[in-house]
DNA sequence: CGCGAGCTTGACGTTGTTCAACTAGAGTGG
DNA sequence: CCACTCTAGTTGAACAACGTCAAGCTCGCG
C-alpha cells in the first residue's frame, strides 16, 4: 500500500468524549463499529459540514470549534436556528428522519470533527435502548431549544431579541461576560431576525447606556442584570 | 360492581386508525395492552388537552376535531405553534423526552380522542423497533413544520405571514378553498404572530383586492394564485 | 497605493402596534 | 320584552419601530 496513513488521526478516539459517552451504554466491541466507520475532518471557517437538502448519511460529532446551524429559505435569505460549541453532536435530528437535512451547518471559526455514519449508528441503536434514549433526547433537546427561539422572534422586538442572542452568545457559547465574536454583523443579524443596521444601531445604543462595550468583534457585558430585563420586556 | 360501564365507550377500538397503522408493526397482543391503558375522552371548545409544564404522562390520539399546538410565555402571550385537525397524533415530541410537556394544546372545536399511556406506549415501542422509527419520523416531522413556521415568522411581513395562514388552514386542516373558521381573530394573529388589528386590517384589504372573501368566521379563497405569490414574496 | 468587504452612522419612508371609538350579537336579569 | 353588559369584531388615526438607502469609514490584502 502506497500511503498506509492517508488519513492521520487528529486525535486519539480513546479519549474522545464521544467514545467516553457512548461507551456508558454500549461494549466497546460495538463502539469499535462505529469508530471504523467514521471519519476525522477538519473544517475551515466558513466551510459546511452538513448541507441543507443533501442526504443525510452521516453525523459530525464536533471536537473543537464553534458552528451556525443555517436555514435557507427559496428567496435566499439565511436564518441562523442556532449556534453551538464543541463539544457536540450535529445533526441529530436527522437520525431517525428518513432523507435530506433539514438545515445546514457550517464551521464558523476553525472546526474539527468525526463523520459519523447513520445507518451503523442506527444499527447499534436499535440493539441498545439505552443508548437509543440518550440520543432521542438530543433531537427532543433541540426542538425544545428551537421553540423558545421562535418566542423570542414573534413576540419581542429587536432591543429583546439582540439581548436574546447576547446572553445567548455569553452564557452558552462563550462562557464569558467578555469574548471575541467569530460572527459577522450580518450573522448577529440572520440569528436575531432583523436588519444588520438594526444590530449595528442596537449595540451601539447598548454600549451608549453602559449595559456593554463593543469594539470592533470584542464584546464585553458589563450589566448582565439589565439586559436580562431587557431580553424580558424588550 | 354499581356502574359497570363507567366510561362507555365513544367508537370501537377494532375500527380505529392508530389501531390499524399500529398493527403494521405490533401484534395484537401487544396493541390490546395499550388499549387497556388508555382512555376514551371529549374536550369542549376552548378545553386544554395537553398542559405546558404538566408532566407528560400521555399522549392523545385526536380521534375528531381540530386542535391548536400553543405556546406561553413568561408574559403571559401566546404563540400558536400550528392547527392540526383529526386523525392525529398529538404530543408525540414528548414521548422520549423526560418531564414535561413543552406546549399545550387545547381544543378549537369539540374534540374526541384517546389518552395514550406514555410509559406501556414506550414499553412496547422498544420492542418493537419499526414502529419506534415509525413514531420517531412523527417527532422529526414535527420538528420540521416548525423550523418552516420559523422562516415564514423571521422574514416575511404580515402581508405574508397572513396569506401562509390562509393557505395553510385551507390545503390541511379545512381542505377546501371555502370554509368557516374555528378560530377567533385573536388566535389568527398569534398564529401569524402580529395583532389582531393587523389580522382584520389584512384580511380585509385581501377581501377588497378580491383575492378572498370574508363574512364573518367565513372565508372563501377566490385567487389562490394571488396568494400564493404573497405568501412567497411579501 | 488602491480596492473591496465589512462596519458604522444618520435620514427617511414604510410597516405594524397601540389606542380610542364604534358596531353587532349573545347572555342576563328585572 | 326591553334595557344592560360583555365579548368579538371592525375602523381609522397617531405614533413608534424597523428596514432601506446613501454615504463615509476602517482594515486587510493584492
Amino acid at each position: 500500500m502506497i500511503y498506509p496513513e492517508k488519513r492521520p488521526k487528529l486525535y486519539n478516539c480513546d479519549t474522545c468524549l464521544f467514545k467516553i459517552i457512548s461507551c456508558q451504554y454500549i461494549n466497546s466491541e460495538e463502539f469499535k463499529k462505529l469508530q471504523d466507520s467514521s471519519i476525522q475532518l477538519r473544517f475551515k471557517k466558513g466551510e459546511a459540514i452538513l448541507k441543507q437538502g443533501a442526504n443525510a448519511s452521516y453525523l459530525v460529532f464536533l471536537q473543537k470549534g464553534i458552528v451556525k446551524f443555517n436555514l435557507e429559505d427559496e428567496m435566499g435569505k439565511n436564518l441562523i436556528l442556532t449556534i453551538t460549541k464543541s463539544p457536540s453532536l450535529l445533526g441529530s435530528a436527522n437520525i431517525f428522519y428518513e432523507g435530506i437535512n433539514i438545515f445546514s451547518v457550517y464551521a464558523v471559526e476553525d472546526c474539527e470533527g468525526c463523520l459519523i455514519d447513520i445507518p451503523m449508528l442506527k444499527q447499534i441503536a436499535l440493539l441498545n435502548t439505552d443508548f437509543l434514549m440518550k440520543l432521542l433526547e438530543l433531537v427532543s433537546g433541540m426542538f425544545k431549544t428551537s421553540v423558545f427561539n421562535f418566542i423570542s422572534l414573534a413576540h419581542k422586538q429587536v432591543n429583546g431579541r439582540i439581548a436574546d442572542v447576547i446572553i445567548y452568545l455569553s452564557t452558552s457559547v462563550y462562557q464569558s461576560l467578555s469574548f471575541t465574536l467569530s460572527l459577522s454583523r450580518k450573522e448577529l443579524s440572520e440569528f436575531a431576525g432583523c436588519s444588520t443596521e438594526n444590530v449595528i444601531h442596537t449595540l451601539s445604543r447598548f454600549h451608549k447606556e453602559g449595559i456593554l462595550s463593543v469594539e470592533g468583534k470584542k464584546i464585553e457585558i458589563h450589566d448582565f442584570e439589565r439586559l436580562q430585563k431587557i431580553s424580558k420586556f424588550g
